[in-house]
DNA sequence: TCCGTGACGCGAT
DNA sequence: CATCGCGCCACGG
């Protein structure tokens, strides 16, 4: 597993129960800023995580069909209040601690 | 190695 | 509020 899947797992674990962060969020928090796509990718294929905490900038489900309707259900069954599509993220949002954890080194850019 | 593919983000229109 | 375009980035064909 890559560095960067490891720390992006261990972010979003330590979103608690009740609250809620977004893509972009735990990809800074994880120390890769911009790395969002990744967020979800790592989501996507891992199992045992709080998935249904990890929205999109702004509070919205960024899933579709079914998912986001079991995504909605579970949030709410922790106390998530919607406001119409998306999540008070003022009244929701974890704020994560600043990490000790060493910054990875930025991605080598090929042809300067 | 090139290229398309996302559970993305954000400013502009 | 709806769309679009573009930047972002690891993966896999």
């Amino acid at each position: 597993m890559s560095d960067m899947r490891q720390r992006i797992v261990a972010t979003i674990r330590k979103i608690p129960r009740g609250k809620v962060s977004t893509y972009g969020a735990v990809a800074r928090a994880a120390g890769y800023p911009g790395a969002s796509r990744q967020v979800a990718w790592t989501l996507h294929r891992s199992f045992g995580l709080p998935w249904q905490r990890v929205l999109g900038a702004g509070g919205e489900i960024k899933l579709r069909g079914d998912s986001a309707i079991e995504q909605r259900l579970r949030l709410e069954a922790e106390g998530i209040v919607f406001r119409g599509r998306r999540v008070n993220m003022a009244q929701h949002e974890f704020k994560f601690p600043l990490s000790k954890m060493p910054r990875p080194r930025p991605k080598k850019k090929l042809r300067a």
